[in-house]
DNA sequence: GTGGCCTGAGAAAAGCTTTTACCAACTCTT
DNA sequence: AAGAGTTGGTAAAAGCTTTTCTCAGGCCAC
């Protein structure tokens, strides 16, 4: 305990915290003596009392995924700066697991929770609406009247379709995942705002070979063929790029592509290296550390679904000017 | 408070500990008010006396990595199931925000900390050495007289050598990423063993594009190719299979391909799918968790490296036999 | 009938920090 | 020089559990 090198304890507390009044040099050395005796003040103790843990929980449903990290990174780096710590919960969609992380989140009385997941239209398998501590939705849905912090997948889809109008393509089909997922008929939206219906969408699944046998069904029909794709995530593009490089068509030559995601294993390896929409998952998350520590703080916060744009990273598979950054 | 409801204030802690002495009748009726009104007792409170906050810390220096999701994962499972709670600790590679990260974790009165990494070789910008709680080292170099789990990266390596082997392969190739990896060390000196020394090693790097050009080395060589291919990583083996595709050349009827991580991104969605060595990461985080929970309730545990034998997971990309599981 | 023992439950302390209240001593002021 | 105000610091309470100690009452035995 500080105080047995310095002087009393309560004074210790308030040398150590700039608060009380004492005298100047009481409190210097007080402060010089916990320095180098390595004192370092309990935060349970702290907690207790003041009612923060300056903690808080993330939940996620995402466990290997590639949407959670990037928001955990940002609500870590966001945090971090405030004393805050996070615990990460991973729940594979299993409501009784959930419930119990909840349960030893509450218990370690965070001071609020952040619920993620891998899919903009899906509830978490828990229900956190009434808890008494603040929750705020990342990446997932959220319930009526609370925070949530979503992708524009709309603007985000625009920005890609735009770009290929702006580089001279102009028969630009989409290709894209399952037409249940909201994020599939926000793009699908975009594109036909933006493309005005030339071609067809086609709906599939997330996989590089959905890529592939889309491309066959596209070179299958007659009349001319496209001359760029959107595709509705890396993983379809870089199937698509595969297939069209497997038919002697050159990308970005004869075909531009452009993904969705910007996930840097598949976007970055695939050849050419894909031209993408990035979420900014990392600012997502970011904002919604920021948010929940707003509320936790007593700070009024304004509910509501806020969506944070996209931005288009341009690598090589869309040719049209060359790749920046 | 439950006492309000039920009796006293210390009896019913009693109740609800099944500890001390009182009426049967009386320990009944507090744990059912108890759970009517939904008490929960105060983690910090509890934590503040006992000396255990039931709370680890994960340091990792892999934010975005495939290594430290899997090991997380299986550190969450094992806790859970004892009421321990993991804070994650993202820390890119700078000493700074890991002592931060530390000092935070400390404060929090964490009971142990588990640190990990993405490379077996290397150490974490932070010394852990001698601190007052028990430190684990995962998938990552640890300090003399500590416990570290990581890969038997030998064992995987002659797994998959021995499968080749064992399917008839006789011209082994091994490509691999840089030869300052100890991974890539050890996996090559079980290839030379296994193989015995057929085959020149490709030292390069982790990436689907030194796969490619691997390939186009190799067959640019004079005389017989190899009939088989051990990768360093998955991408690698995906480059190769890719490059293998271009030239007409079957996979993995001429050539046997099999990869190293299970990355199943990467693994399952090259065609055909790869066969591969699975380091057992999740398992690993699995005993890593149970090792630090037994250091923190004062088990012995000798200290040393234990090396977790790596699994082949068989797919379609070598041949041979049928696909299991 | 009384002393000893057992049972059931409550009182109190401890764990560490912060905050409020308080006190002793000193300095002005008049 | 005495009262008022200021200053520097301490004592104590609060926050919530758990654990140990104590106590009152009932029962049995002698």
């Amino acid at each position: 305990m500080a105080s047995a090198a310095g002087v009393s304890i309560s004074t210790a507390s308030k040398a150590l915290n700039d608060t009380g009044r004492m005298g100047a040099e009481t409190r210097e050395r007080v402060k010089r003596i916990a320095g180098e005796i390595g004192y370092r003040p309990n935060a349970l103790a702290r907690g207790l009392l003041s009612k923060r843990s300056f903690t808080i929980g993330l939940l996620t449903n995402d466990t290997y995924g590639r949407f959670t990290l990037p928001v955990m990174a940002g609500i870590s780096d966001a945090l971090v700066d405030h004393g805050v710590s996070v615990f990460l919960c991973a729940i594979e969609d299993d409501p009784d697991l959930a419930q119990i992380h909840v349960d030893a989140m509450l218990d370690k009385q965070v001071d609020g929770i952040i619920a993620t997941g891998k899919r903009l239209d899906r509830r978490l398998p828990v229900d956190l609406s009434n808890l008494h501590v603040p929750v705020v939705y990342a990446f997932t849905e959220g319930t009526q009247n609370s925070v949530t912090f979503r992708s524009d997948d709309e603007q985000g889809a625009r920005l890609a379709v735009e770009w290929l109008v702006k580089i001279g393509r102009r028969r630009i089909a989409h290709i894209t995942g399952p037409e249940d997922f909201f994020s599939v008929r926000e793009r699908a939206g975009a594109y036909h705002q933006v493309a005005g219906h030339r071609e067809p969408v086609l709906y599939g699944v997330w996989s590089e070979s959905w890529g592939h046998e889309a491309i066959e069904e596209l070179w299958k029909r007659p009349g001319e063929k496209p001359d760029a794709l959107f595709c509705g995530n890396d993983q379809i593009a870089r199937g698509a790029v595969d297939a069209l490089r497997e038919r002697g068509i050159k990308v970005p030559l004869d075909v531009s592509v452009i993904g969705f995601d910007n996930w840097e294993i598949v976007a970055a390896q695939t050849r050419p290296p894909l031209t993408t929409v990035d979420m900014e998952l990392k600012e997502l998350g970011r904002q919604a550390g920021l948010t929940v520590l707003a509320l936790a703080e007593g700070r009024p916060v304004e509910p509501g679904v806020r969506k944070l744009p996209c931005r288009l990273i341009v690598r090589q598979s869309c040719g049209g000017k060359p790749p920046r950054e």
